[in-house]
Order: structure tokens, then C-alpha cells, then sequence
DNA sequence: CTATAGACCTGACGGC
DNA sequence: TGCCGTCAGGTCTATA
């Protein structure tokens, strides 16, 4: 699932590809991936479009055009954008497909079509999001008092893009996991030490996760169609039924709905 | 405010 | 082999 050490993966990968360059054209092969406009309405704002950046905020990709819109790219559970060639085939799982000035594609990839796609005025939408996880802003302090305002338990808090921006359920079971934390802690429960211990947690999973180029469980490609392989360092998340490095069983719950992984001897 | 449930989707998987 | 039901999960929307 694209989380926010995946999306960066694509951010940084798909930027040299993208960055100058001009919507030549677009297809909108399932018009329910395109929101706040028709695909047709879409496909006429995109023409001709010239491409300044390509940003990240929380699960969001941002690509920023030269008439001041943002198109946002949310890849849910099973999106991904692959840039392929001028006679490359856009596969069974193509969505939409974008075609260059140079005659590169770039094909937005989801099988489960969940996906979604809008055109913003720039620095819309997003500005609803929570702190970044990875910027200086998030501080042990900031953490402390996110917590301290909640008596939900642990894990949904992580989960609230509101308040952090980016943490998907794999990524909060992994810090949790690292820090010691039970999920169903209430939030308000936990000790000075366990905050910092939890503040730390979730910057280097999420940090570690980005040097691996994300966790390919799933449905997730980088931009030229390979894997991550951060996944192979995960010590709880989607490890049903085997041991952790204490040799107790992994144990699967559900939180407020999620599939929740974690050691009931490691976390407390 | 919080909390929950349903909707959106389709591939994978277990049971028979 | 195949059919069928269930599950997975991010976010939005609706409802208690």
C-alpha cells in the first residue's frame, strides 16, 4: 500500500521525468479516477500544461503546472504511475494516461481503482493535511501534545492524516512495534519516555522505508516498474502467524477496523 | 466532539 | 477444477 515512504519513492523517482516537460496528452480510460471535473473538462485544463515540480505531502503526490492548478494524485491501496515508451501497451490496469512532450507515457496503474486524481488551485486540499512526520516541525513536543488531547487508543491517532500526515497502517504498526507501544493504548496514557521513544520510532521506520524505496506488499511499482524491498525489514506488519525476534507469536487484531500486527511481549 | 458503518473496487484466498 | 463468500484498506460521506 502506497503509505508516505512510498509516494516519496515516486516523487523522487518520477520528478526527472517529469519536471519541464509538457502535457502533450491525456486519456481517461475510467472516468471514476478523475474528481472535481469531467474527464473531458480534465483532459482540455491538462493540455498543453507545462510541468514545474513534483512534490509530496502526506499520501499526496502534487505536480505543480504552470497556470497555478496542482494536480493531486492520491494512489490509495493499489495506485501506481509507471513512465514507459511512445509503443509501450497500457496494460489491463491502466487508468489514465498521460503523454509527454517527448513522447515518454506515463500510465496511472490501479487494479482496484480506488485511486483518485483532481485538479487544485495551488496549495488547496492539502493544507487540511497534518505535520509532516519527517520535517523539523515534528517534534517530540508536537507528538506529546497530539496524544495528550486524545483518549482513543494509539494507533488511530497515527492513522489520522488530520494530524500526521503520510502514516498508513503498515507504517504505524512497524513504529509501534518499535517503540514497545501496544496499539491499544489509550493515547493519553502514554509516558514522556514512551512519546519520545514513539517520536523516534515513526521518523526512522518511515526514513529506513525510503532508503529501501518503499514496501512493495501488494500492488506497488516504482515509476519503472520495480520493487521495493522494504517489506523484507518489517518486523510485525503483515506477519500473521509467524514468530517475532522474541519468539513470541505474532498477533493479528482489528483496530477501528484495520488489520492491526503486533508482539503482545514486545508491546505493552 | 468522537465513533462507527457503508461505499468505493477487484484480486487473492479459504472452504467445499 | 471451480464456485462462492469473505477480506483487504485510505478516505469520504452519512449517521448515531
Amino acid at each position: 500500500m502506497p503509505e508516505l515512504p512510498e509516494v516519496e519513492t515516486i516523487k523522487r523517482e518520477l520528478s526527472p521525468h517529469l519536471t519541464g516537460r509538457r502535457i502533450a496528452g491525456t486519456t481517461v480510460l475510467w472516468p471514476g479516477t478523475v474528481r472535481g471535473a469531467s474527464p473531458s473538462q480534465f483532459i482540455d485544463s491538462l493540455h498543453g500544461r507545462k510541468i514545474e515540480s513534483v512534490g509530496r505531502r502526506g499520501k499526496y503526490l502534487v505536480i505543480c503546472l504552470d497556470d497555478g492548478h496542482d494536480l493531486l494524485v492520491h494512489l490509495k491501496m493499489t495506485g501506481s504511475l509507471i513512465v514507459g515508451g511512445p509503443s509501450d501497451e497500457p496494460g489491463k490496469y491502466a487508468r489514465v494516461i498521460f503523454t509527454l512532450d517527448n513522447g515518454a507515457t506515463v500510465f496511472f496503474r490501479d487494479p482496484r481503482k480506488f485511486g483518485k486524481m483532481q485538479l487544485v488551485a495551488r496549495g488547496e486540499v492539502t493544507s487540511q493535511l497534518g505535520i509532516e512526520p519527517l520535517s523539523d516541525d515534528f517534534t517530540v513536543e508536537q507528538l506529546k501534545e497530539l496524544l495528550a488531547k486524545r483518549k482513543t487508543s494509539v494507533k488511530p491517532v497515527l492513522l489520522d492524516q488530520n494530524l500526521i500526515a503520510g502514516i498508513g497502517n503498515m507504517y504505524a504498526d512497524e513504529s509501534l512495534f518499535e517503540a514497545g507501544i501496544h496499539p491499544l493504548r489509550p493515547a493519553d496514557s502514554l509516558s514522556e519516555t514512551e512519546v519520545a521513544r514513539l517520536h523516534d520510532a515513526i521518523r526512522s521506520v518511515l526514513q529506513r522505508a525510503i532508503e529501501s524505496k518503499g514496501a512493495s506488499i501488494a500492488n506497488y511499482f516504482r515509476p519503472d516498474g520495480s520493487a521495493g524491498w522494504a517489506h523484507q525489514t518489517f518486523k510485525v506488519a503483515h506477519r500473521r502467524g509467524e514468530r517475532c525476534q522474541c519468539h513470541s507469536n505474532i498477533e493479528r487484531i482489528v483496530v477501528r477496523g484495520r488489520g492491526t500486527y503486533f508482539c503482545p511481549a514486545c508491546q505493552k
